[in-house]
DNA sequence: TGTAAGATCTAG
DNA sequence: TAGATCTTACAA
């Protein structure tokens, strides 16, 4: 097990979003239990020019991990159920991130169906909230860096470009028009997309 | 202080 | 297809 160097995490976003895929993401749960899933759907995120992200408007107390040192995980909590794994990219000061989407289940199976509930193994990490769950991931993770903690991303097997599809982001509704979402053409593990924002929910109907 | 939207998931 | 669930950000 070889864990990545500091200088990987030197790229844009996009080319990140792009390096990622096949990459191995591990986390050691205790001393010698690891849970381990390769990258096969990421997207991309920058602060400027990019209406999706949270740190279009600036620097807020949620997104301040964004504009950190590249190799930090960025995890945050959103629709009162999931959390969500970044890996911060782009130099100090400069906001950008890249989401990991879904994942390949590599080691830790056994665990990972204790956190997940009796699932087909594909069906375990399809989902940016169902890997982080499936490895273990929360809040307490937020604002850790992949150099020197107990998450850390290792090479995996090296994908060719040809393999490489290209979209537009699941899930948002503006810079809809960018297509910064990467994943491994065909791979079982790809989670079902939803192009647009999600459906919008009834207002609760007061009575007086 | 109130309100609406949100980088989602699951059951029915 | 709709409901659960709750934090963040923005408007008043």
């Amino acid at each position: 097990m070889q864990r990545v160097s500091g200088e990987f995490f030197n790229m844009s976003a996009l080319e990140m979003a792009a390096a990622l895929l096949g990459m191995v993401m591990t986390h050691e749960l205790s001393p010698g239990v690891f849970l381990r899933g390769r990258i096969v759907e990421t997207e991309a995120y920058l602060g400027s020019g990019d209406e999706a992200c949270h740190a279009s408007r600036g620097k807020t107390k949620r997104n301040s991990v964004m504009f950190g040192p590249p190799g930090t995980l960025y995890v945050y909590f959103t629709y009162g159920n999931h959390y969500l794994l970044n890996i911060v990219t782009e130099p100090e000061g400069v906001a950008g991130a890249v989401l990991l989407r879904a994942m390949e289940p590599l080691e830790g199976i056994g665990i990972m169906r204790q956190h997940r509930g009796r699932k087909h193994d594909h069906e375990l990490m399809n989902g940016p909230g169902k890997l982080t769950r499936a490895l273990g991931l929360t809040l307490e993770h937020n604002g850790t860096s992949l150099l020197g903690g107990p998450v850390f991303l290792e090479k995996g097997t090296p994908v060719r470009q040809e393999e490489i599809s290209t979209s537009p982001r699941i899930g948002i509704s503006k810079s809809t028009e960018l297509t910064w979402r990467k994943f491994i053409t065909g791979h079982p593990c790809v989670s079902r997309g939803r192009i647009g924002p999600p459906v919008k929910k009834k207002k609760r109907i007061l009575e007086s």
